[in-house]
DNA sequence: TTTGATAATGAGCACGTTAACATCCGGCTG
DNA sequence: CAGCCGGATGTTAACGTGCTCATTATCAAA
């Protein structure tokens, strides 16, 4: 019943103009009623919408958007969609983006290689975007002079500042600067450190932000353990530290910091299937707390980060008027569960 | 250095017109160049492409589209992005679409209740796509009637037909039918169904596939649990299963097919802590093989979706000419590990 | 040289919308 | 009744591009 009027004009849908014409008034004030202007009559207010229904009227962006309105879509343009932490963030941006009715026009850069943020910027800009996120976690090899499309308000996803576009992230220093103090504050003044993958930026900050901390404690730092992310490497990681543990002596581990709860987790199964209790002879704490629904039982102490705040920041830095440039650090929240034990005292 | 000269006409990127200007050529001849028409001078093209270097030059999208030719884009209208499957077919999408040089315009839809198809059709119209993808993961009240966009191609991700529009989905039922096969040619001929929630339509033909196929075989099903897909339902349904198969008698169950991995997971934690061992008293098979590098020693045998493959046709189905309707089912592949013992003989 | 053919280039229009300006009309004041 | 005011409505122009058609330049053959 409905739309079968709408197959005029060999597949394009029905104009403004012809709205006009049917319900006889100009084109303008079928744009007022559409934009929802005040001045118009409630009677012509009402035939112009009686007129819409009956083409099945939508309007066309391109039209306003050329005339310089707004596409009411951002662009965002990703590395690695499935990565957990970056679906998070897109999940936050489109939440954002519906908020205020806008879409996101994504773009997945391609192959195992780092992108220049200059292709990316490019090759979004071809499109009908208003502002542009463009999300970094590998270094780009062109982030220090990258210079943004001139028009389109760009946003770095990335832990480093930077001269020309406001840049966010979730604090992965900070993460574990917390975790490592809250461990210390428990009395693990000795604990290893499990880290992801080397070419990984957000790995980097995690390290590091452990690594500082324990320096500005006074405590030495043990070597640090490579993974992966995956836990798989962290059930490999575990079962070294179980045998440090069951060799005893000074430097026996009392917990262990991982980089990722999927490595948390790998950790813990080693720990335990050696024999060990978790927390009674080994405390553990992950970071992301990404096991919600995918284990029974969940009970690893872990930090949330606020995803969703990153996605909901980076989509109004992207939208916003304002043009000054900042670097935010948005801070997460310990999730304290059961995996870690105060052995103070 | 470069991109100083782009700031020109308050922050609006150049025209083509300007282009011409400072190549000395018309509008014209600086279109056949950006689009890589044959008959242009190499001369004059070396002229033209300086000269939009020069500016900065991008054509202007709205324009083009104005005009009428392809966004090169196309939408997705999504009803929960998290949900691991819908990731997986996002990412196939945005796969062809790298490959077609395409860009994926998603919008999500908000809330706990399902939508009217004809909400996300309308909202995605307004925007500039080539064709649409409309996600269906739980009952939309309005699939019957659904009547498409006109001028606008429409898929539906559905394992329902639709007399309008064409849809794809993997193959819900068949992966049951596979799955409860393969556990009565193994000799488990006494299984247990963990489903998942009733308002979700894989769900309710994931059940389907495995009650017919037990059907056909002449088997009487055992009353299905139900689970939520998460792991802490799947524990839960374990341990009942676990108080059978401890209790014992002529219809103690010697497989279990869950509707997840997750579930999965979860009653092999509930088989193991009650003392039984998985495969050599109970056979545990789940779906989707969505663990990879989440736990460690994934050894859940399980069946893989061609969530790529369904994204891929979903896409092409989107941009391609052909106006007939299908209503396509990709099948899954089994993925042995070693949770299934043969007990046959 | 002239003619015709072919390739390169230019001019103009159309796409659908909206901001700015122009006009119309009813009612009110002086 | 002239003049004016303000709200409703109409008119025009412009946004940037690509298609169609017209024009010009180039060159070979007559």
């Amino acid at each position: 019943m409905e739309g079968m009027d709408q197959q005029t004009r060999n597949g394009r849908s029905a104009s403004a103009a012809e709205v006009a014409a049917l319900a006889g008034v100009s084109r303008q004030t079928v744009s007022r009623v559409v934009n929802g202007m005040p001045n118009v009559t409630e009677k012509t207010r009402k035939r112009v919408l009686a007129a819409m229904e009956e083409l099945g009227f939508r309007p066309n962006f391109a039209g306003a958007a050329l005339r310089g309105g707004s596409y009411r879509s951002i662009g965002l343009c990703m590395y690695n969609i499935t990565r957990v932490g970056n679906l998070a963030t897109l999940e936050g941006i489109m939440q954002a983006a519906r908020e205020h009715d806008f879409a996101v026009t994504v773009i997945e850069m391609g192959g195992d290689k780092p992108y220049a943020l200059a292709d990316a910027s490019r090759r979004m800009v071809e499109r009908p975007v208003d502002g542009m996120i463009l999300n970094m976690n590998r270094m780009a090899p062109d982030f220090e002079e990258f210079v943004p499309q001139p028009g389109v308000r760009t946003v770095i996803l990335s832990m480093y500042a930077h001269p020309r576009c406001t840049t966010i992230d979730s604090d992965q220093y900070g993460s574990c600067e917390l975790l490592t103090n809250y461990l210390l504050e428990h009395g693990h003044s000795n604990m290893r450190f499990v880290a992801g993958p080397e070419n990984s930026i957000s790995s980097r900050f995690r390290e590091a932000g452990w690594r500082d901390t324990l320096g500005r404690a006074h405590v030495d730092a043990a070597p640090m353990l490579r993974g992966d992310w995956s836990a798989d490497s962290g059930y490999a990681m575990g079962e070294r530290i179980a045998a440090e543990v069951l060799a005893g002596g000074s430097q026996t581990p009392t917990a262990v910091l991982a980089a990722n709860d999927q490595m948390a987790l790998g950790v813990i199964a080693a720990l335990e299937n050696a024999g060990l209790s978790v927390p009674d002879d080994v405390s553990v704490v992950g970071i992301d707390d990404a096991l919600e629904g995918l284990v029974p039982h969940n009970r690893l102490t872990t930090l949330r980060f606020d995803l969703r705040g990153v996605g909901k920041l980076a989509f109004e830095a992207a939208i916003g008027e304002s043009s000054s440039i900042e670097a935010i650090h948005v801070p997460s929240t310990l999730v304290e569960r059961s995996t870690v034990r105060d052995i103070r005292g």
